[in-house]
DNA sequence: AATGAATGAGCATTCATTCAT
DNA sequence: AATGAATGAATGCTCATTCAT
């Protein structure tokens, strides 16, 4: 489809020349179409890249509330799960990530067509509520610290952003390879021990 | 002095705008000068906003340098005081800080002139070492788990950091007070807890 | 073709306001075009005026190697030939001739793209080539002085060129209709008898 | 005194930097002064620019004079000493020549103020005419074509303009020594020898 | 459905020039 | 006499977007 044609050239343009210098005639090119013929799929620039988000988004809440609905998983295994479905949902498009995390800001949110932010915003209350979710049982076993799980879920995804952003400024000082994994799960492991009463 | 002016309307220019939506004319207006004038103090659009970044990572580093040198301290308290380094940071300018974590990326480096590039680069190892060795002692005592302190100092940056960005995404989503404080209260604690052995 | 009547409003504008002081966006009023469109067709201003420079070239090129290709004509007539082909090219554009002699300085070359400028390199080495080789025969045959035939070019399209810009001087010092060609032939008179042994 | 200082200061970077490009700020830093220094000696850029052009004009003007009022010197000397006279002019500040006949165009002459516009009418009258004079003995004798003295002046002053300029294009296309005396040697032998009658 | 052609609205930047001190 | 500081007025150029075909 069309569509999907032009929003896979828009990731790849989007990623390597930053969603302020990609030019709509860039994806245009990209995508082997006239740049006519995106306003044909998309109302303006700001809605095909709030597209992308809404994709991405999409795959982090079905991976997160597969995660929440693992019946089986200790509360601590669910977060080992969780620390592996964000790196996953990582893996498939990193510069994707990247840009929803430092574009998805006050400022841009603000430009974009009412129903899209209202999705948007939708679907972040959405992987946030399902994040906290998993942190539930722990906390209602007594597991966990006695505190909101919303709370966690706030650090976790924070600490996940953080770390992406980090990544990403690491190869802007100086390039190298990506070593998000390792660290992610340090981050992880230590959130997990910390979370846990005694 | 007019380059402090100068900067602080651009701080004010750049917060509500966004870098790429803030004009030349937008912050020259706020700065009750002509646009020509800026240009007397600052080489261009970037520098400008480079100086900004600078002044703030100058106060970072100098925070979190102290905590560092705190002697007396042991090292969970320097956590706790490093946390409180960090939240003053934030305090002193949220919207600044904003825009740094928001722009120090791969893409706008790619941008600045080489000087100011590379000064931005050393001020970030400067900072992320300062950190590192604030975990130093309660590794090398066997206090925290045995690992390398720069993985913990990315752990906890990429904390606030991310912690800051969704403060910032959440007021983009609906209007609401800061709550930072306590939800970085809460993270700290918890990598607090995590980092210990047992 | 919109680029012939860009080169057509150009030609204009640069030629009643000089190269420095027409601004594209004149230039785009004379065509009846927005500024923007004329950035379709060139590169920028310097490109639009160069591409002028190089149709007038290839017009005096054609002409001067027509008269060189004369194979029937004595020396002396293919002196009185070129005056004649020179006369022309300055004719069909007056202002454009003038244009290119004022313009085709070390200083503008060298804010040229390297291809436009060694095009014109290209071009100017052409027709400096072909009006030396007019004067091949007489020197060859002993007829004309036993100087290089590229010395005689230098000396006549210096004139050619002197006299051009003398002509547009004096229009500036007080109007007055156009004196070039009166000059022009008693100045190649003198060249043809001086020329000549004996 | 102070404005000799800034004329001096004024033909270097002309020369450099070509009329366009040459910035008041960088007049005034090669006079160690401030721009606002200029100002108090010289109306604007322009007539500062024009100063420079009154300045040569009047050594032109001496010189040519000169050659006219050598009673003793026969009419084919008194072209031999105007070529000298010519070349010592270009010699004494060849980039300044360049700058004058490139400039000296309808164009520029109709920004200058009234006066400054009719001094440089005046003296351009007046090396025009001193060089018509030194042809008159020669045409009024009978050794000369029989044409009118400013026809020859005409021929001879496009040519020496013709020949400057062509020197500086070249310097343009590709770098080289300065190769005017030979060419301007030849071209007016050649003028000598063909002005004569028979 | 697709696009070639066109443009309106902006924007960073430059620079000759002024003027209070 | 000299200038540091400031600016008004331009200008070349970009780009998201539109629309007749």
């Amino acid at each position: 489809m069309r569509r999907q044609q032009i929003m896979d050239a828009a990731k790849k343009v989007f990623a390597s020349n930053g969603f302020g210098c990609a030019t709509v005639e860039n994806i245009a090119e990209q995508a082997e179409l006239s740049p006519a013929t995106l306003y044909l799929y998309f109302k303006n620039k700001d809605e095909l890249f709030a597209s992308l988000n809404l994709r991405m988004l999409e795959a982090l809440i079905a991976k997160v509330e597969n995660v929440r609905d693992e019946k089986k998983l200790s509360p601590e295994k669910k977060i080992k799960a969780l620390e592996k479905a964000l790196y996953e949902v990582y893996l498939t498009d990193p510069l994707n990530v990247v840009n929803v995390l430092r574009f998805q800001s006050k400022e841009r949110l603000r430009n974009l067509s009412p129903e899209l932010a209202s999705q948007i915003r939708d679907y972040t209350k959405k992987y946030m509520k399902a994040i906290a979710e998993i942190f539930e049982d722990g906390v209602r076993e007594g597991i966990f610290l006695d505190r909101h799980p919303a709370a966690f879920a706030d650090t976790v995804w924070s600490l996940f952003a953080g770390l992406v952003l980090l990544e990403d400024t690491k190869k802007g000082l100086k390039q190298g390879k990506d070593l998000l994994e390792p660290t992610l799960e340090l981050a992880l492991e230590i959130i997990s021990r910390g979370i846990k009463k005694n």
